[in-house]
DNA sequence: CGGCTTTGACCCGCGC
DNA sequence: GCGCGGGTCAAAGCCG
């Protein structure tokens, strides 16, 4: 009978371990997931300082990407790029975000196979406001929607659940409510394209994307002392140690009470 | 019937 | 000057 008990006993011990482990695992890819946003908001600030530089006095020299430097100033000036994650088998080029476009073109571009279209705000007749939709290269689950200008009516009351109304004119606000994949930029700096498919420099086929857990080693091998620091800061937060503690009591309670042995 | 999408033609700037 | 490529126009068709 003691034995019996005490086997039960151990069985719930490795359970309990088992769980932790999972528990501890799962902790591990979500800090390495705010590494991963903390990383690319480190790119983004470069590249912002690097356009900076590039477009003061002697601008233009050095970009070969530089075809059509007048509207280029525009849009540097303006633009702000959002990443939009859509049902893959969905074709359409929309983005849904609050405000009404009017399609004025579509074309395919040299560099990416699938096509650019192109809108126009139709909320205000004289609003500015154009926007640009392709089709990530890499991963075509993902929208690419460039904006330009600034919207000159109020934003629309009808937005969609969720408070999505993103607009040039107030960047981040209400736009990471509702966007599974966004990132944005500020619409008066430069325009930086963020590749958050992780995948490699342009050699795959488009829906080849790297194991997740390939990337979180390698990204664990280069970023190894940061990760130990955000380790450190997240352990100390008590906040973070008493929500990770209630979740690993909620999923021991939950356990399957054993009847009567 | 009005507004929207589609799509081929056109325009414009740049590199050679 | 010509070709290329991105951006825009506008006619035709579709849809509610």
């Amino acid at each position: 009978m003691a034995a019996l008990d005490g086997g039960i006993r151990n069985h719930k011990v490795e359970v309990l371990k088992i769980e932790l482990e999972r528990l501890r695992k799962e902790n591990e890819d979500l800090r390495l997931g705010l590494e991963i946003m903390g990383s690319k908001y480190e790119v983004l600030q470069a590249h912002l300082q690097k356009n900076m530089a590039t477009i003061s006095p002697d601008h233009g020299s050095s970009q070969d990407s530089n075809k059509r430097p007048r509207t280029e100033e525009v849009s540097v000036a303006k633009a702000s790029q959002v990443f939009v994650r859509t049902n893959p088998k969905d074709k359409s080029l929309t983005v849904k975000d609050g405000f009404q476009w009017r399609k004025y073109g579509q074309k395919i571009t040299k560099d990416n196979p699938s096509p650019r279209a192109y809108f126009r705000c139709s909320m205000a007749p004289q609003c500015p406001v154009k926007k640009k939709v392709q089709r990530c290269m890499e991963d075509s689950s993902i929208l690419v929607a460039t904006y330009e200008g600034a919207h000159n009516h109020e934003p629309p009351h009808d937005a969609p659940a969720g408070g999505s109304s993103y607009s040039p004119d107030s960047p981040i606000k209400g736009l990471v409510a509702n966007f599974p994949c966004p990132t944005t930029v500020d619409p008066f700096q430069p325009t930086v394209t963020l590749d958050l498919t992780l995948s490699g420099t342009g050699t795959g086929t488009g829906q080849e994307k790297r194991r997740p857990q390939n990337f979180m080693e390698d990204y664990r091998k280069s970023n190894c002392g940061r990760v130990e620091e955000y380790v450190a800061s997240l352990t100390k937060d008590t906040n973070f140690t008493l929500a990770l503690a209630a979740a690993v009591a909620r999923s021991i309670t939950d356990q399957p009470k054993p009847t009567k042995a």
